[in-house]
DNA sequence: GCCTAAAAGCTAACATCATTAGCCTGTACG
DNA sequence: CGTACAGGCTAATGATGTTAGCTTTTAGGC
């Protein structure tokens, strides 16, 4: 066993029960392990969940990096939000798992900062500059984030399509992005 | 005591300690009483975070109600997305209380409905009615809970300034109103 | 004023978890 | 061939949620 195999584990007993059942007793049992052998491995839940979150991201930061490759400006934008959504969409209880702060917790820095990465160079395309490029990564994070995280928790109780929905605010949000790149 | 003051207890201690020291033995020591007994009041600690989300719920609901009164169109559709904000800034750790899917469950449901009937209502300024009316509806959810989550949970790490960053968000949602009344 | 029944409290007990401590074993490596 | 360590184990502890069953308090009717 090595620290990978308990978050593969992990991640399996999320995906078919939720994280709520996420547990280091049902990772041991998964694992075939008792409960205290865990901590050869990792210090504990709490670290357990960092490092399960981060392997989400992580993974979620290369689907969006393959998205996006060979597109730029609104292509570029509209494959991005895209793309995450149906990472969320696919696999739905892991959405739960990223931490929203990953930045101040050190085992989740660095997945973090792949997210980001994948967004701010999206937004390069445009030529947004300091304030204007944050302001504007917070918004498709806003954006993503909110629909992603209420679609995964089953928030949108109506049958109108959740397609069309998202769609409009991609366009909403790309509409509010320069026309012409700023030099 | 009542159900009401096990609520009132809970919720001081999520407003203290944040919504993961909200447990029945918590609830019990800070109203002095020993922890079975708070099954006489409530179901159990399911319930009563069902319970203290739909307080939480109501609470928004009518700041926001108050807050859009005798306004309409942007101006209500901005007062509605800065309150909601403002709330989450004044109780940040009461956020993660509320569910995202409300209406799914009966101890929320109510609450659920009044939230989205505030927000339904002031969109009935734009003349929207039926899918599109729905469309609108998610995305201001969507725009007030990405930011608000991400804001209370402190993910939001640059220094830039917040306010700047959501009224663009604000301003964006508006740009894709109607400007004339659909009749 | 008293009596009874329900409301509200308590203690004891149990299951599930996370976590720590201390022990055992096999294996890789000198 | 011996030793050190990685990786596993059992036992024990302390939270916590929950149930059961008993006791007390209280409110209302007589």
């Amino acid at each position: 066993m090595s620290p990978s195999a308990v978050i593969d584990a992990a991640l399996e007993i999320v995906d078919a029960q939720g994280h709520g059942a996420l547990t280091l007793a049902s990772v041991a049992a998964r694992t075939g392990v008792a409960t205290p052998s865990l901590y050869k491995h990792v210090a504990g839940l709490a670290e357990l969940r960092a490092l399960a979150g981060a392997r989400v991201m992580s993974e979620l930061a290369q689907e969006l990096t393959d998205a996006v490759m060979g597109l730029s400006r609104d292509e570029a934008v509209s494959a991005l939000l895209q793309t995450g959504r149906s990472y969320v969409v696919k696999h739905p209880h892991r959405y739960a798992l990223m931490p929203l702060d990953a930045l101040h917790h050190p085992l989740t820095a660095d997945a973090g900062a792949k997210l980001i990465n994948v967004l701010l160079a999206v937004l390069r395309g445009y030529g947004l500059r300091g304030a204007a490029a944050v302001h504007a990564t917070r918004c498709m994070r806003v954006i993503m984030h909110g629909f992603a995280s209420l679609e995964a928790a089953g928030g949108f109780g109506l049958p109108e399509r959740l397609d069309d929905t998202y769609q409009q605010l991609i366009d909403m949000f790309v509409a509010s992005l320069p026309k012409e790149k700023i030099r």
